[in-house]
DNA sequence: CGTAAAAATGTAACGGATTACATTATTTTT
DNA sequence: AAAAATAATGTAATCCGTTACATTTTTACG
C-alpha cells in the first residue's frame, strides 16, 4: 500500500507539498500539482485514513445504540440516521445492546477511547458510567426516542403522554368505556409517559381508572398476543385495546381474530409508531404516527452540532406526532 | 486527556512498562504493576484505541452493505451479525447503499483506505471497484444473501432455486395449476433463482409455463399489493401467488382481502423468509424460512477468517431452508 | 562471593499524515 | 538592479501506543 512518502519520492517532492496538494491545492503550483497528482495515480495512493483519524483526533464515527435492530420503529429511525450521516461525513457504528447497561457501557467506551466521536442512545438510560463524565460538560450523546427525564444532552422527542391521551380520546369518543392497555416494559418512560396519557383521557372523561385493564408487555408481537389472549379470558373486558405499540397490537390482533373476534365490531384495536405493516394488516391498524426516520435525522444533526461545539445548553426537540385512524378501531358494541 | 505518557511519569515508569502492564501483566513486577495501575486510576487514563489501530494497522471494523435496514429480513441478518462481531471484537459500520453502487463504492473504499478490515455485501454486486482490487487475492470480503455467481469471495447463501421448487411444489400439490409469481427486482439473482425454482416445480408436475402470471415487484408491501390488485383484475387468474418475500405477500393478501376474497379458500399466498409478522398476520402466512441471524453470523465469521488468513480459496456456505406451512395455502377452489 | 542466567525496566524507532516554521524561488516595487 | 513582498517548497515535530533491542536489576548456583 503507497504512502504519502512514496508519492514525494516519486513526484520528486516533499511529503509537504503532497499533503498540501490534496488539502489545499491552490497552494501548489500547477505544474508540481500535476506531477503529484500523476504520482498518486501510478502508486494507486489512498491516505491512510487512521492515520488522519489519529492524528487530528476525530474519527467521525457515531456510535449508535439500539435496543434491538430486529424492531422495525427502529430500523426506520436508523435509516434516517444513516442518510444524515452520510451526509455530514460520519460513519454510523452499530450496537445491538439488548438493553443491557454492560454492553451499553461497552460501547460508550468507544468514546473515551477515541473510536468514535459520539453516541446515539434510543434508550432511556446514560450509558456513561460516572468514571467516564469528565467535569460537566455536555456529554458527547444525544438521546432519541425514549429519553432521560433529566438528560445530560440533547434530546428528540415526542409528547407521548400527549399522544396516548389523544388516542385514548379517540377511543372514548367512539364510546368505548373499558378500554385495556398493553404496555411496554415497566422501566421504560415511554410505558409511564403513555400510560399517563392514557389516564388522563380517562379522567378527562369521567372514567374511572382500573387497573385491571393494564397489561405487561415488551413491545414484541409475542407480548401482544400473549396479553391479548389473557384479557379474553376476563368477565369483564374491555371494548378497545390500546397498544403502546404497533407490534404489540398485531400480536393482540392475531389473537383476538383467532378467539373469533371481529375487529373493531367486537373489539377496537389502536397502536402506536405507524410502522409500514400498520396500514397492511387486517384491519389496517389505528395507530399514532411517530416521524421516525425525522427522528435519526435530528439526532445525527444534534450530535454533530455538539461535537462541533456549536451548542452549549442541552436542547428538548419535540417531534410532532398524528393520529392515523384506520379501520381497527370502530364504535363500541351496544 | 492523559496518555501513557503522563501515566508513566505519575508512575516513575517508562512508556513500555505501562504498555506492558496493561498488555503483558506478568512481565511486570508486582510492585510496579501495582504503582502504574494506580497512575492509571488516578489519571483516568484509557489507551487512545485509533493510535493503536493506526499502528496495528487493523480497524477490528467491518463495513456491513444493506440495501435497506428498513427491511425485516435484512434486520435480523444484521442481528446475527452484530452478535457474532462482538464475540469476535470486531465493530459493524452500517452502510445504507439503496442499491447504489457508487454509494457501495464509496463504502469499499472505507476498506482501501483503512477505515476498516473488510465488508459484509448483502447484495448480488462487488463494491470493489477495479482499481481497488489489487492483485488477484480474495478481497477482504463477504457476500451473503444475495450472491454473486462467480464471486472474489466467501458467500453464504441459501438454495433458493431449491427452495422456490419446494414452495411451488406444495401448491401444486394443493391442487393449483396456474400460480402467481410476484418477483423481486430482475436484476436480482435471487429473482432469478426463484423464478427457476418456480419453473422446475411447473416443468416437473407438467404444468405449461405462463409469462402472463409472473409479477414485478420490489420486496416491498406496496409493490406486493400493486401485483396483487394488477393480478385480481385478470379475466383467467390464477388460484396461488407465490411471492418472494414476506412483506410482497403480506401486502398481496391485504389486496387480495380487500377485493373481497378470501385466503386461503379463494387464493394462496405463500411467501418467502419467514420474518417475524409472517405468524401473525391473518391469515399466518405459508412460507420458506431462512436463518437470516445465521446467516449474519455465519458470514461474520467468514470474513473474520479471512482477514485472518485462514481461508485462501473462497468457500460457498449453503445455509438451510425450511417450509413453514401456515394457514395461508390450502386447496384449489374447484 | 562471583558470575551466569533470568527478570525487570528503559530507550528509541516506528506507523502515516498534517502543519508550524524555515528556506528557497519568483515576482513586484522603486 | 537591488530590495521587498509574495509564492512555493522543504524540514521536522507531532499525534500515542507498541515493541525490538539495550541496559539494569535480581535471582540462582557453583
Amino acid at each position: 500500500m503507497a504512502t504519502i512518502r512514496d508519492v514525494a519520492n516519486l513526484a520528486g517532492v516533499s511529503v509537504a507539498t503532497v499533503s498540501r496538494t490534496l488539502q489545499q491545492p491552490e497552494r501548489v503550483s500547477p505544474k508540481t500539482r500535476q506531477r503529484v497528482m500523476e504520482a498518486i495515480d501510478s502508486t494507486g495512493y489512498k491516505p491512510n485514513l487512521m492515520a488522519v483519524k489519529f492524528r487530528s483526533g476525530k474519527t467521525h464515527n457515531l456510535v449508535v445504540l439500539v435496543p434491538t435492530v430486529a424492531n422495525v420503529f427502529f430500523a426506520r429511525v436508523i435509516s434516517g440516521m444513516q442518510e444524515a450521516a452520510v451526509e455530514k461525513g460520519y460513519s454510523l457504528l452499530l450496537g445491538n445492546t439488548l438493553g443491557n447497561p454492560e454492553i451499553e457501557a461497552d460501547y460508550a467506551r468507544m468514546v473515551q477511547t477515541s473510536q468514535a466521536d459520539g453516541l446515539i442512545q434510543l434508550r432511556a438510560h446514560n450509558p456513561f458510567t460516572t468514571d467516564m463524565q469528565k467535569g460537566s460538560d455536555l456529554l458527547p450523546m444525544v438521546n432519541a426516542c425514549e429519553v432521560l427525564s433529566s438528560p445530560p444532552c440533547p434530546v428528540v422527542t415526542l409528547d407521548n403522554r400527549c399522544a396516548a391521551k389523544a388516542m385514548t380520546r379517540h377511543l372514548i369518543g367512539l364510546g368505548h368505556r373499558r378500554i385495556g392497555l398493553i404496555k411496554g416494559p415497566n422501566a421504560s418512560p415511554l410505558t409511564q409517559d403513555r400510560l399517563a396519557g392514557y389516564q388522563d383521557a380517562l379522567c378527562e372523561a369521567g372514567i374511572p381508572f382500573d387497573e385491571q385493564l393494564l397489561f405487561n408487555g415488551d413491545f414484541t408481537l409475542q407480548a401482544g398476543s400473549d396479553a391479548a389472549r389473557h384479557m379474553l379470558t376476563m368477565a369483564d373486558r374491555p371494548t378497545a385495546l390500546f397498544c403502546e405499540n404497533d407490534e404489540t397490537a398485531m400480536g393482540a390482533m392475531h389473537a383476538i381474530k383467532s378467539a373469533g373476534l371481529a375487529i373493531p365490531a367486537d373489539m377496537s384495536v389502536a397502536g402506536f409508531d405507524d410502522i409500514a405493516f400498520s396500514a397492511y394488516c387486517d384491519p389496517p391498524l389505528t395507530t399514532v404516527a411517530q416521524p421516525a426516520e425525522e427522528f435519526g435525522r435530528t439526532a445525527v444533526g444534534l450530535l454533530v452540532d455538539v461535537l462541533n461545539g456549536k451548542i452549549k445548553k442541552a436542547p428538548k426537540v419535540v417531534m410532532p406526532y398524528e393520529l392515523k385512524l384506520r379501520q381497527s378501531t370502530g364504535p363500541a358494541p351496544l
